[in-house]
RNA sequence: UGGGGGAUCGUCCAACGGCAGGACAGCAGACUCUGGAUCUGCCUAUCUAGGUUCGAAUCCUAGUCCCCCAGCCA
């Protein structure tokens, strides 16, 4: 590294764990955990703080541990712990042997809680779900204390105990914090740290019968594993004082701290588990890796390289400040990624066949093209071309408005890495539609350049019709039409779906090298964009997804015209 | 009308009492066998009003606006 090189500054997070290091904090450690609920899918949100918790770790020799937040049976899925694993370690991160669950410490959340009723710090409440609500007032008035608030600590500890042994139904009882009700902070109105809920639990199956809540799992886990900096996102701000609470109430081995940051919003996506499980169930997706859904296992299915999404967390940053980040952005990263790596190669989408009349028949050359001109040391490829080809349906216009520079008729135009070819003829159906076009080359342009030094404005890619292999090949566009879908529709988000966001062809045409691609390989198609091969492919059945079109100034001025 | 947070280019992030800077987006140009990439230039911001100070995005006061909280969810 120079000096010039300047280091990024440090967001608030890193600024009070650099501080905390270097006031000797922690015995000079540095603990984080990234502690996911397995009840859906992780997404781009997810990510950033994934990035956070593993990179801060990496960055200040530090662990970062991977925990599982389990303590509602009725949400969570061993199917959604195993693809988080898959996710976490796919964005590149390694929780190495330390994979926790909080259901681990079931028994531990069970003894402490036992020593707040015993200090009179906690107590079993008989009243309802609804009575409750009642008696914790509202965000003005003070709430009033339970009727079972004062019950002496040894009517606590055997209610508590016959809880556990499964003697009450669901939501007979619960155990309270003991705090305040008039508390202006209605976290502090007397939480609930248990109840009661006969359920199967992925882990525990049915050895438990009582689950801890969230504020109360949550700070003893952290204590439990001797976390430093607790990371969590600003609606647990209101929660700390809970957090502080527990810990400083129970002979915890360690004590934790929590510090939040804004979690992550995106333009044109919708975040929340809530609204993504609803696209999976009501069919407006094919399943959470849907390539269009901001999944992580989307994007991965989508093409999208965990480096940029990594380099997307970088770029966005650590504050407390609500954003809407622009999904320009995210598709930045990933062009900047797939440039440098992404093996060219050509494809037509949409193919218009072109007869070259001057060409022999039956000759096929085999023609030199670059693998990636970012990297010469990917090498060149042989491709083959003859008298019978396919260009892009979109490269060709019988007239030709002003800033059009690709083929006309009597325009001249180079095929990549071939000759120069020039339009000398236009072959319609009986409806009018451009079906083939005749065009003539010039043998001395071989290579892609005239001796003669004379320039042509276009360069366009094609395939060998009959040495080209048949595709199946899905573009997807952003999922929603609007930035902040559902703004103008009362929340409806489902209202702002881009009916267009997949569009899949069925007879695209690909250069023979791609026969041995792949299912996960990706490949720049030149001018048109990143794609990879889905999962759905089968040998002799390439299936590719459009990942990101490339920057695209003539589709611009396209668009722009148009409106 | 309780409590907790937050307001800096269109967007995201910096500036930690001393020239408001970077990235993305946008616009214009150069270059180019991808209308790609690359390179140049331009555009645009401190919520408001007072105050402290030689000097304020930063400190103080008073407002305004936005977000979060009344699950036996996390």
């Amino acid at each position: 590294m120079s000096a010039t090189e300047t280091t990024p500054p440090l967001d608030f997070i890193r600024q009070i764990i650099a501080d905390d290091l270097q006031a000797g904090k922690n015995e000079g450690r540095l603990m984080t955990r990234f502690p996911p609920e397995p009840n859906g899918y992780l997404h781009i949100g997810h990510a950033k703080s994934i990035c956070l918790n593993f990179g801060v770790a990496a960055e200040f020799g530090g662990l970062c541990n991977l925990r599982f937040d389990d303590t509602n049976p009725t949400k969570e899925e061993v199917e959604y712990v195993e693809s988080i694993k898959a996710d976490v370690r796919w964005l590149g991160f390694d929780w190495e042997e330390r994979l926790y669950f909080a259901s681990d410490y079931f028994e531990e959340l069970y003894q402490y809680a036992i020593h707040l009723i015993k200090t009179g710090k906690a107590y079993v409440d008989d009243l309802s779900a609804e009575e409750i609500r009642e008696y914790r007032g509202t965000l003005i008035e003070p709430g009033k204390d339970s009727p079972y608030r004062d019950r002496p600590v040894a009517e606590n500890l055997d209610l508590f105990v016959r809880m556990r042994a499964g003697e009450f139904p669901d939501g007979a009882r619960v155990l309270r914090a003991k705090i305040d009700m008039a508390s202006p902070n209605i976290n502090m109105r007397d939480p609930v740290l248990y109840r009661i809920l006969h359920a199967e639990h992925h882990r525990t199956g049915d050895r438990w019968c009582i689950y801890p809540m969230y504020d109360y799992a949550h700070p003893i886990s952290d204590a439990q594993e001797g976390i430093t900096h607790s990371i969590c996102t600003l609606e647990f701000e209101d929660h700390r004082p809970l957090y502080d609470w527990t810990l400083d109430n129970l002979p915890v081995p360690y004590r934790p701290y929590q510090y939040e940051f804004a979690r992550l919003n995106l333009s044109y996506t919708v975040m929340s588990k809530r609204k993504l499980l609803q696209l999976v169930n009501e069919g407006f997706v094919q399943g959470w890796d849907d390539p269009r859904m901001p999944t992580l296992s989307g994007m991965r299915r989508r093409g999208y390289p965990p480096e940029a999404i990594r380099s997307f967390c970088e770029k966005i940053g650590v504050g407390r400040r609500e954003n809407i980040v622009d999904l320009a952005l995210l598709e930045y990263c990933v062009r900047e990624d797939l440039n440098r790596r992404a093996p060219r190669v050509m494809a037509v989408l949409r193919p218009l066949k072109v007869v070259i009349e001057n060409y022999p028949e039956g000759q096929v050359e085999e023609l030199d093209a670059v693998n990636n001109p970012e990297d010469l040391g990917m090498g060149t490829r042989k491709v083959p071309f003859a008298r019978e080809l396919y260009i892009e349906r979109e490269d060709f216009l019988e007239e030709p408005p002003k800033k059009f520079f690709r083929l006309a008729p009597g325009r001249e135009v180079r095929l990549r890495y071939a000759y120069f070819i020039k339009c000398v003829g236009v072959v319609k159906d009986e409806n009018g539609e451009v079906v083939e076009l005749r065009c003539t080359y010039d043998p001395a342009t071989k290579g892609g350049y005239a001796p003669d030094g004379r320039q042509v404005k276009a360069t366009l890619h094609w395939v060998a019709a009959a040495q080209s292999l048949a595709a199946e090949v899905r573009l997807y566009e952003r999922l929603f039409t609007k930035p902040a879908p559902g703004e103008e529709h009362g929340g409806d988000f489902k209202a702002d779906l881009n009916p267009h966001s997949l569009e899949v062809l069925q007879n695209c045409r690909l250069e023979p090298s791609l026969a041995a691609a792949r299912p996960g390989d990706f490949f720049q198609f030149e001018r048109m964009g990143y794609f990879c091969v889905d999962k759905e492919a089968a040998v002799g059945a390439p299936v590719f997804n459009r990942t990101v079109t490339l920057r695209d100034p003539w589709a611009k001025m396209q668009q722009a015209g148009k409106k």
